[in-house]
DNA sequence: GTCTCCTTGTGATTATTTTCACAATGTTAT
DNA sequence: ATAACATTGTGAAAATAATCACAAGGAGAC
């Protein structure tokens, strides 16, 4: 089963970041083996499950064993695309901006928030959990200086657009969409859209289907 | 095409956020008729399938015309069971406790933040964005008094397991769930899990792909 | 080395989701 | 009222995803 030659489901694609966090935690826990059942039990899924997905990048197991945990953590890693670091800019220093700054799981998993950018002169040239604050107007000279490649968006809903097109005058590769908001962009760029209130609405459809 | 004797495909719950925000925005702009080609292509997605989607729920639409904006609007906030407020209390004011505090979004959508619950005795007593901070000892009186129904947890990963048990035993129906792990909870407890870092990684991983 | 046990990897099957294509039915103009 | 047109709603078909069930193969005991 060859890389590459095979397509991968955009369904197995969207849970490796599950696999990233149970795997993750078996090493801190300095577990070295794990079965798929285990696995698949811990994240509330079926073992076949997981064993097909796994199964798109190679023979990854051992038969009779289980998983070795370094070993398939590197490899999700690697399919993640998480050996090489990026770069972030967030834009829009606002409470949510800010929380993201200051947020330890971006670093952990390789992506360096470099920059921040505002409109407001207040808090221009200050720096927010250790990242510098530059005005919007020098998105494109630090956007080639710090090397930028994922701007986060995190504006108000009726000002991303008008960002999203300096974002990718600006040279950036791609964008992380936190305003509820579809974006318009060239086709060349990839936008990843975060919907907040998505998840607690679904929330709130279980809990009325229940309760009414 | 009857409500209830009618299964509707989990998918297309997933994708009613979407049509929410879609709407609201053409509410917005006072516009009060749509087609769905028009709102499809507003969200990247094909016309066929917002019909089909909304069709699940008895025909909303006028043939010929479109869609009633208000009609419609008014129909999927029901569906999301968003008619009834909920009240939710959010365990853990760190940096993204505190930002999801003052997020209008949640207000805007009939959720009313009505406690923040800490173990911090600095912050205990104070109110952040306008919600009082409660010790978490409190949990249990405080969730019977303000008749909370949903916890929000942005407390470290490590922690996460005992703060649900509490906010179990407190009373709490849901919980929305920020820390990196798989909950073990009854199973009359709805959990909504929300990775931040899922998104970003899909994203990374997309990039990877492009560019290498 | 052989036997037993365990767990993976995967073809086949079933379920779910998306897309297609068009009949049904409403609107608008005259 | 009628005709021309636009858009919905929906069965049928195609694509995608999840589950099942078991052969393949490696580990460990003796």
């Amino acid at each position: 089963m060859e890389e590459g030659l095979v397509v991968i489901p955009k369904a197995t694609v969207s849970r490796l970041p599950l696999y990233l966090q149970a795997l993750t935690e078996y090493d801190h826990l300095g577990i070295t083996l794990v079965s798929s059942e285990e696995i698949a039990q811990k994240l509330g899924i079926t073992s076949s499950q997981l064993r097909k997905d796994l199964s798109y990048f190679g023979g990854l197991g051992i038969r009779g064993a289980g998983y070795d945990v370094a070993c398939l953590l590197g490899r999700i890693k690697e399919i993640l695309g998480m050996q090489k670091k990026r770069r972030l800019a967030i834009i829009g220093a606002g409470k949510l901006g800010t929380a993201l700054a200051g947020y330890r799981g971006l670093q952990q998993h390789g992506l360096e928030v470099k920059a921040l950018f505002e409109i407001d002169k207040g808090k221009i040239g200050t720096a927010i959990a250790g990242v510098p604050v530059y005005p919007l107007a020098e998105l494109h000279a630090q956007t080639a200086r710090l090397g930028l490649e994922i701007a986060v968006l995190t504006v108000p809903a009726a000002a991303a657009q008008k960002v999203a097109d300096l974002v990718v005058e600006a040279g950036f590769k791609a964008i992380w969409n936190f305003a509820p908001i579809r974006l318009e962009v060239p086709e060349n760029i990839i936008v990843q859209y975060e919907d907040l209130v998505a998840g607690v609405l679904t929330l709130v459809h279980h809990l009325s289907r229940k309760l009414g």
